[in-house]
DNA sequence: TTTCTTCTTTGCTTAAGCGCAAATAAAGGG
DNA sequence: CCCTTTATTTGCGCTTAAGCAAAGAAGAAA
């Protein structure tokens, strides 16, 4: 496949990025094409290479000693990701990179995002909101974790991965994720998701498939995120 | 107070500045002196100053909709915090900033910090260094907090706790907070953390006091903290 | 179609730890 | 030194949701 260098002012972080500096960001990087529940890194590798997503989708993931997994973050279509290595320059990954269906992404050298940065001050920028972004999520996330109950935490957790990997279809919002991957992703297991999620299917909330939720009526998923339960 | 504008070379982010620099800073900010108890500001508040911990001990906490509690991070002398606003210039305080005890800050414009931004290379590193650490300490607690049990996440908080904060004295570790700081920390409740702390400390792990942690034996709080019981 | 695999559902049991209530202890103020 | 306030401890009951086991459903492969 061929990039076309203009595609990358999707990127956020490079939204103010000049022709020049995307066609050189395409000529210094490779092209890395992995199929589904391949890593494009693991946990612990030295960050020699940060990404922007073309195709496809990718979670990081992180595991503790024993194995479990919690899901920090979904990336979709032109979005850049394990770009601490290019600010930390004997840094490795805190997470693993996992893809969701065969993706392709943009592997750049940390060392050449580093030198770019010494000069281009909105690639500073760039990526320090993209950093800002993640600290307030974490920071939100963790406290949610540490306050809320499960119910409450799901919906919330579905909500935020609608705004961040959904698929709009017919008006309505798909999100292409197993129950496990919500389950990693809202701290609980695929037992009290499914029982859930069961719950709000009956309720008119949402719709159920086989690694698929479909959003039927937000404002309700809003509401109990929000602790108006009418139950 | 005086400040010399010398110690700022103490602050991480400030590490590589010119003297001048240092001077600029001084000049350009105001000393805020508070009380015990008091904020620097609250969660919502328009993000108006970057601060500098000069004296005392600040805690960064964030609240729920129901008023429950976390505690994100707790500030010593010299370390940076609120440095969000300079990035992001519409920005509100996503956190509040209580005082453990008297403390005085500097606060600097954010308006101010952004110019400085502008020509200043180490200031931009210094910045995203803290908060690629920020965003890697947040990923570790929330991933604790999803799968690993209290006990365990406890001795992680209290060994992350003395590192940042903890005052050597007499060779031992004294960390200056209260089981309520420490419940809040860890995500569990004042109860769970006395009948832990008590028994900890009749293994002679530890000793209590009112507002008071000292660590007797850190390696017996590493093996708790990775799993390798001995009970 | 049939078979296999993977994902989802559901009943049941159980452990962890929350949280009330009340007692006790420590610090601070006058 | 006494009194008030605030922090810590501990017994006890109870809820939440985890987790096993086993069945059912949906795709994928053959």
């Amino acid at each position: 496949m061929k990039i076309n260098p203009a595609d990358l002012n999707q990127v956020d972080v490079l939204k103010d990025a000049p022709l020049e500096d995307l066609n050189l960001i395409v000529e210094k990087s490779i092209l890395r094409s992995i199929e589904e529940d391949s890593f494009y890194f693991f946990q612990g590798d030295p960050a020699k290479y940060a990404y922007i997503l073309v195709t496809g989708r990718v979670k990081l993931v992180q595991s503790n000693p024993a194995g479990q997994q919690v899901n920090l973050r979904t990336i979709k279509q032109w979005e850049m990701f394990a770009a601490l290595g290019a600010i930390r320059s004997d840094a490795t990954y805190p997470v693993a990179a996992q893809a969701l269906e065969p993706s392709s992404a943009l592997a750049i050298e940390s060392k050449v995002l580093q030198e770019m940065m010494q000069t281009r001050p909105y690639l500073n920028m760039g990526l320090m909101q993209l950093m800002t972004g993640y600290i307030q999520e974490m920071q939100n996330r963790y406290r949610e974790l540490a306050t809320e109950k499960v119910e409450r935490r799901l919906a919330l957790t579905i909500l935020r991965l609608a705004s961040q990997v959904g698929i709009k279809s017919q008006g309505q919002i798909e999100l292409p994720l197993s129950q496990q991957d919500i389950a990693e992703a809202s701290g609980s297991t695929i037992y009290t998701v499914s029982r859930t999620l069961s719950e709000w299917e009956k309720r008119g909330l949402i719709e159920t498939g086989r690694g698929r939720i479909v959003m039927r009526n937000p404002h309700g998923l809003v509401e109990i995120a929000e602790g108006i339960e009418s139950a």
